[in-house]
DNA sequence: GTCTATATCGGGATAGAC
DNA sequence: GTCTATCCCGATATAGAC
């Protein structure tokens, strides 16, 4: 049994509802009811509904961010990076179903506000691409540029996540464990698509 | 100038605030505002938020559902076919850049609802898959199975959209033209690499 | 059909007791 | 720090005049 401190408590309720419903779904009263506290004490720990916005985004961005970077500069060979960046991060996203599409919609509700909360998270972006354009001009790889490489293989791991309360009823009768083996067999089989629409031929 | 009848203008504002605030975000002022009358009228309309909302949904799956459909099933060749769906899909989403991430946050929201609307709208996923299945037993394509071919291609094609705002931000330091160029190589880009993955070696 | 005015309600925020 | 009770505003919805 965890009876820690209240914030803590709160927080972890704010991100499930906030993340679920979205900011402007999610209500107060039903993130004290799954913080099992009462609504008075929401506005006593974090002032209002924004504050305490602002902390679950800043927290998930934290969270979420930096693994795609951290694969991506390790010292392994490159299509062993994209093996295991690809892998890693299905894996992190399959365990957190709802992150995908609350993070899209809160990219296009909150654009600037978002880019804000990502360059405070330190991530460099541009360190990715330079990796990227360094295998490019050894002619280990053949792409257009590290943009497009890069968010092909974003796309190729978040969409299916994000749309699969959809693609799980369309295409495999909604079945929760036929979706769930889909997403595993992804794991493996989404590094060796790319790689094969990579290699130099 | 269009004085169309009330009911079209309504609804045409309703999608847009819809589809660019999410059901949540709108406000049936802002959409009395856009469409120029009075908020009492939309109740006329359409009685409620929700009936007003279920509308707009409807009638944005009936207007971007078929699109793949139709080009996947024509007789051209296979390749061919990839190269078309691809191009069309990704011009098709990028003069309505709200659409992607409305529908996956919506698609998170209320699947159910969703994808009875889906079925309502007649299409037949279920043909796309056994075209792709042909090409399979041809050994033309060399691929894991019709389904990991067919979100692999929604997924290069959406994604890019939905999470435009921030990766504009991010890669090319929020130069919108310089996306929408990006944009436009994609569509002959996305069908390159998929085809260069799936072509049997 | 279209408007103004108003009723009603839900939800964010606060006051104050303990 | 935590609760109950309440305030207050914004947003949906309705009434009724024209």
């Amino acid at each position: 049994m965890k009876e820690k401190n209240t914030e803590a408590k709160i927080l972890e309720a704010a991100k499930a509802v906030f993340i679920e419903k979205g900011k402007d779904g999610a209500k107060m009263q039903a993130i004290a009811d799954k913080a099992k506290i009462n609504k008075a004490l929401l506005h006593y720990y974090f002032r209002s509904k924004d504050k305490l916005f602002n902390v679950v985004i800043e927290e998930t961005m934290f969270h979420f961010l930096p693994k795609v970077e951290e694969t991506f500069l390790s010292d392994d060979n490159f299509f062993d990076k994209i093996r295991k960046v690809v892998s890693d991060y299905i894996s992190l996203l399959s365990e957190n179903p709802f992150i995908p599409a609350f993070m899209l919609h809160e990219i296009n509700r909150n654009p600037d506000g978002l880019f804000n909360v990502m360059m405070k998270s330190g991530i460099r972006i541009d360190l990715i691409f330079t990796t990227i354009q360094k295998e490019l001009q050894n002619n280990t790889i053949n792409i257009v540029s590290p943009q497009h490489f890069f968010i092909n293989l974003l796309s190729l791991c978040i969409f299916p996540i994000a749309a699969r309360p959809l693609m799980q009823r369309a295409m495999f009768f909604n079945d929760q464990k036929a979706y769930d083996d889909f997403i595993e067999e992804r794991k493996t089989q989404t590094a060796e698509f790319i790689l094969k629409a990579i290699k130099v031929s």
